[in-house]
DNA sequence: TTGTCAACTGTCAGTGGCTGTCATTAGCCT
DNA sequence: AGGCTAATGACAGCCACTGACAGTTGACAA
């Protein structure tokens, strides 16, 4: 790799990391691009040289871990259920989106920026925006595993659906908690997945399964 | 009441209209706000006297089409699941959101404006994000009725998150279709309410109930 | 090594969304 | 009629973002 390649990753990655440090300090709104851009020590139209925009900076993590769940997705054995599925591959790519994020920024401080994005309108709501487009491929992948058309059957749209609306309550239920580590959201996840099914029927009778501000780790080490 | 509040309300109604008639016209970002002042004789600050944003101006109808809906859900009768009595909270205030979007605007403008909600990424991402407020708020009404705690028992936000994916889906299915009328948008979301358990079921062999691209209305008149 | 090309960068000017300020206008009330 | 106050317009300024142009620097061949 040349020196001009190694600069320009180098400059990248501290752009990456100021932005992410300063929104996470003192909030996304309250940070200029230039800012970003000074702490960086660049220009600001530098700045956007890298990044489309500052949104798209706030995001470059996430769209890293976004395409590993998507290849765990089109790894599964054909066999399982669709949701059976994308539990299991959001289980199995745990690992791996982790290493991809640490080599990009400590994990620290992806977490500590995940709760800026959900208390910042303007960030939530683009995210909610690339979680529906993401839903859109994932229907695709598993329209193909099934043989059908997305178009015609509303099968794969609506698992992946009710699947991603669950993950973004999980995320919500644990940004707003005291120990918001990446234990936790392992654990709310599988707790709220449970809960499709009962939350479905029309009984609400069943096992409450009482699971919300309180520390309470239902299950773990499913690795 | 008095001239300046007559006056006040035809203002606004004018911003409105104007705003929404050249969103639907030119685009959404193609539209400036001084477009929007300028159509309606008034100074760009005006327009921001009565719009906190360009946003909130967009989404001005939606927030009654909203507020009628929650409305709906709580009149519901105790006795109902979860999940009917939102489907039949829908229905039930079809009518009465209809009646007061007119109020405001033609329908036909309203219906043209939601497909450049979807095409849209800064809109479609704002309408997400106040979609899940939405979500919050009825999960709150959903846990009263069955005198539950939000923050304990998952449940009311899931089945709630589940209904509004499906909604969405439905929405973002329909706006992509040629008829793009009413009646075909309640079709649609009858047939993939629908599918919601045939999709949780592992078992996709089931009736697949081809229902895309094409105008076919399944079911009609439930009102 | 050196000269040339292409990539990278900084500077500057400009647009659009949005806000604060202040003077002016226009409805309201006595 | 005249004073009070809400509504408005005009102006200045911030911030995200973009296009244009010029200067700098790595890459590569001679």
């Amino acid at each position: 790799m040349g020196l001009r390649e190694l600069k320009k990753q180098r400059t990248r990655d501290l752009l990456l990391r100021s932005a992410l440090e300063l929104f996470a300090e003192r909030g996304y709104e309250e940070t200029t691009v230039d800012d970003i851009a000074d702490a960086a020590d660049v220009s600001q139209r530098t700045f956007f040289r890298y990044f489309a925009s500052k949104e798209d900076a706030a995001f470059f993590v996430s769209r890293l871990a976004e395409s590993r769940f998507v290849e765990a997705v089109r790894a599964r054995p054909a066999g399982e259920a669709p949701l059976d599925a994308l539990r299991l591959a959001l289980v199995a790519s745990w690992s791996t989106i982790g290493e991809a994020v640490e080599q990009l920024i400590p994990m620290e401080l992806h977490l500590r920026f995940y709760r800026v994005i959900e208390s910042t309108p303007a960030l939530l709501a683009a995210h909610l925006r690339r979680a529906t487009e993401l839903e859109e491929e994932i229907a695709r992948v598993i329209a193909a595993r099934e043989g059908l058309d997305v178009d015609a059957d509303p099968r794969p749209r609506v698992v992946v659906a009710v699947f991603g609306a669950v993950m973004r309550v999980t995320e919500r239920i644990w940004s707003a908690r005291d120990d918001a580590g990446l234990a936790a959201l392992r654990d709310l996840t599988a707790t709220y997945l449970d809960q499709v099914a009962p939350a479905l029927t029309g009984d609400w009778r069943g096992p409450a399964l009482a699971e919300g501000a309180g520390p309470t780790p239902q299950r773990s080490n499913e690795t």
